[in-house]
DNA sequence: GCTTAATATCGAGATATTTCGAATTATGGA
DNA sequence: TCCATAATTCGAAATATCTCGATATTAAGC
């Protein structure tokens, strides 16, 4: 989540992607130095709770953070938390 | 946590110790429903993570929320999980 | 239709977390 | 001093999470 905050925490994208929201996951896979199966995994999770959106373009799927998703996570977690 | 946010959502405290702040492991632990050690065990991580403060009176240990220490930790998580 | 590239899904082993009961420590009162 | 009560610590079983390699799926290019 803190690496999707900005692209260039990532190689740039292909030229054919140029344009193109979010990171993919060979990239994403790449930097945590974990398997592909286990990034994909994870993906999946965060994807599946809200907090990134994927989007698929061909082969490659990119993933961005929901930030709205975000932030209503975020209130709802400091309601629940905070006192009052 | 939730539940320590509020004083009446535990019976009311024995007559001796009238005036002391927080709850009694007991308490917790009968609202809970789970085994005195595993309460035990659970209050103890709450206290070394700095979410509550515990205070002993004799026999009974009280515990309360450290508010300052969840608000801070509330805002790191925000500032860790929130862009820009 | 093949072949290759990028992801996704599946099943399993390693590791971590949850929860318990039993044993231990600490305190207060008869 | 001895007992009862409150709480903590310890060790283990059940369960969940993490991570992987292998396999499957999807899409592109020839």
């Amino acid at each position: 989540m803190e690496w999707l905050k900005d692209r260039s925490n990532f190689p740039p994208a292909l030229p054919e992607h140029d344009g193109l929201d979010g990171v993919c996951v060979g990239y994403i896979q790449e930097k945590a130095q974990l398997s592909q199966s286990t990034i994909s995994n994870y993906m999946g999770l965060l994807k599946q709770t809200g907090f990134v959106i994927a989007e698929r373009h061909g082969q490659w799927t990119f993933y961005r953070r929901d930030e709205e998703n975000i932030q209503a996570f975020l209130t709802a977690f400091q309601d629940e938390l905070l006192k009052t």
